[in-house]
DNA sequence: GGCGAACTAA
């Protein structure tokens, strides 16, 4: 290091720095030794003094030492500093406004970027590559895909559509927006994908309800030469733990080992909620005594690996070892702890954690707590308690919230307030037919028919949109999946054959398909269609046809289980004498010879 | 010359 800037890192005064810099050649004070010095700075001070440095050499007005300047505050989220100096520059290069522009949406300056931006893009200047993935971000944090598709137009006119950064950063942006189509467009018509390209499209599968596809994606990629680095195997962790699969969870882990990939606290904590979702919480454990580093989220992975597993008093357990090893709880440690102690019926423990979060942790409970708390006391069968509660709960009140209102209610046959419940889920979710169904069916019961001539009305004005469900399961190491009334499979023609044996069995057994299940407006016998095809049942039988008795069928699917395929399941597994092992959204649910220990209120 | 992207818990 030339000895202008070891003086500048040992944070000399600009007097002696100056006075230093006179006895030193003037040929050493070029930009490029300044550029370096200013990458040693540590502080905000160290970094003023040397600004302050630039302007009394006048090396202030070379661009490269001015933007270097700009960009050390913007590292160090000094954007006023940054900001200042952008302004007073007097000429300015497509460096400048980039590094300005990035800073503000690293920051999360969001409206601040975009005006600079603008203005950027006003002066006549043609955006490149390195400013655009900066707008993209902007997008894609606010996830505002209508000002993203603008800014698509923009990368078009500017021809920078075949740059890697901002390919990317557009795959990234419509994913993270939710438009895989897009995504999947932009990134077929890259003619080189990094690894980080197909990261961001493998993450977008996995993220969007598409974990199968994700996996073969990943595999492509192999093939195609790239190698996975971490970050890669954390998404793909994900995805495997979105899936279920088990088989390739342990590919996965097995590759981390053979690559030696250290268990960093974000991989293992990956890894730890792969296991736990594939359904093996013993291997999650073992992936969490093994890792040095644990922060918040490892804690709370576990004990929320223990939760879907209904291991609730393991859960707490972990709790004082948390604090222990000097970790904090949060808002998410909590939503773990009191949903472990719901789904394993632990009311007294689940209260006193409720109790104590504000007191003594300082986490001031929200809506996700509050939704424990109705789910558990509902449970637990005391509807009493919860409705004290739903009208002492301060928080703003969510879907999920009333959802498990209307639960407890259903359990206690309470229609008065099941009644409530489907209104306030009515008014915040109004394109989602399934409430009004729901609410519909509330008011039959208790033969109020102009009121369910009412809701027919009011569904009908409304466009009805049903989210698609995929089920999975994994025989012989192999994923196959299906959707509603799913005709893909090579062996489909069996698989309706093995159900329409089954139906006719489970109509012995008093199995009545249970309609509220699906949409409204068709008739009768399009319903019973319907219901007979869900995918969680073409995955059943497709289980019992591939499988040889005596095994456990394994079923995952990506949204919570209706109460109609839970009947049926329970049914199947006292018909056929087979075990089956379901996981959806929120937790695993073991039928076994007609009943399910998943404590659910189906 | 000076600027660039992807990953973990509900």
């Amino acid at each position: 290091m030339p000895r202008l800037l070891a003086v500048s890192y040992h944070k000399q005064s600009l007097r002696s720095f100056s006075a230093c810099s006179s006895i030193r050649p003037v040929e050493s004070l070029n930009p490029r030794s300044f550029i370096s010095a200013l990458v040693q700075c540590r502080h905000r001070n160290e970094i003023k003094r040397v600004h302050a440095y630039a302007i009394t050499t006048s090396m202030i007005r070379n661009l490269g030492v001015a933007n270097k300047l700009m960009y050390i505050y913007a590292e160090h989220k000094e954007l006023h500093d940054a900001s200042a100096l952008f302004s007073r520059m007097d000429q300015r290069d497509n460096v400048s406004w980039s590094v300005m522009v990035g800073g503000l949406a690293k920051t999360g300056d969001y409206l601040r970027c975009l005006e600079i931006f603008r203005e950027f893009v006003r002066s006549g200047a043609r955006a490149d590559n390195f400013t655009i993935p900066f707008v993209l971000r902007v997008c894609r944090d606010t996830e505002s895909v209508r000002m993203g598709l603008e800014i698509h137009h923009l990368v078009y006119k500017f021809g920078l559509q075949s740059d890697v950064f901002v390919a990317a950063a557009l795959v990234d942006m419509y994913v993270k927006c939710g438009f895989l189509e897009n995504a999947r467009k932009v990134f077929d018509k890259m003619r080189t994908k990094d690894l980080v390209s197909w990261t961001v499209m493998i993450a977008g599968y996995a993220e969007c309800g598409n974990p199968g596809e994700a996996l073969v994606l990943f595999d492509r990629m192999q093939e195609n030469g790239i190698v996975p680095d971490k970050v890669m195997m954390v998404t793909v962790a994900f995805a495997c733990a979105k899936l279920g699969a088990m088989h390739k969870a342990k590919i996965v882990h097995e590759y981390i080992e053979r690559r030696n990939f250290s268990l960093n606290v974000i991989l293992g904590t990956a890894m730890i909620d792969m296991y736990a979702k594939c359904g093996s919480v013993d291997a999650a454990r073992e992936i969490f005594d093994r890792m040095n580093e644990k922060n918040v989220i490892t804690w709370s992975s576990m004990m929320s690996a223990y939760g879907i597993h209904g291991h609730g008093r393991k859960a707490i357990e972990l709790f004082p070892q948390m604090l222990e090893s000097g970790i904090r709880p949060n808002r998410i440690t909590f939503v773990s702890i009191l949903y472990a102690c719901s789904h394993a019926g632990l009311v007294d423990e689940g209260r006193q954690f409720f109790n104590s979060m504000g007191r003594e942790y300082l986490v001031e409970p929200d809506v996700k707590h509050y939704t424990c708390m109705i789910d558990l006391l509902g449970r637990a069968g005391r509807l009493d308690e919860a409705i004290e509660l739903i009208e002492n709960t301060p928080v703003e009140k969510d879907e999920g919230f009333w959802g498990a209102f209307l639960g407890a209610c259903r359990i206690h046959g309470n229609i008065q307030f099941a009644e409530k419940a489907a209104k306030a889920l009515l008014e915040l979710c109004p394109r989602n037919s399934g409430y009004y169904v729901l609410l519909s069916n509330i008011y039959a019961k208790s033969s109020r028919w102009e009121d369910v001539a009412k809701m027919r009305e009011l569904m009908t004005s409304m466009r009805v949109k049903k989210t698609p469900g995929w089920s999975w399961i994994e025989i012989n190491n192999e994923i196959h999946q299906f959707r509603v009334g799913d005709k893909d499979h090579p062996r489909s023609k069996e698989i309706y054959e093995m159900l329409k044996a089954l139906s006719e069995k489970l109509e012995l057994a008093g199995y009545v398909p249970d309609t509220n299940f699906v949409l409204h407006d068709v008739d009768e016998e399009l319903k019973a269609a319907y219901l007979y095809t869900h995918s969680e049942k073409l995955a059943t039988a497709y289980g019992l046809l591939a499988t040889p008795e005596g095994t456990t069928i394994r079923i995952i699917k990506n949204l919570r289980v209706c109460g109609d395929c839970h009947t049926f399941m329970k049914l199947i597994s006292a018909i056929t004498q087979r075990e089956i092992v379901f996981r959806d959204a929120n937790r695993f649910h073991l039928f076994k010879e007609g009943s399910c220990s998943c404590g659910d209120y189906w």
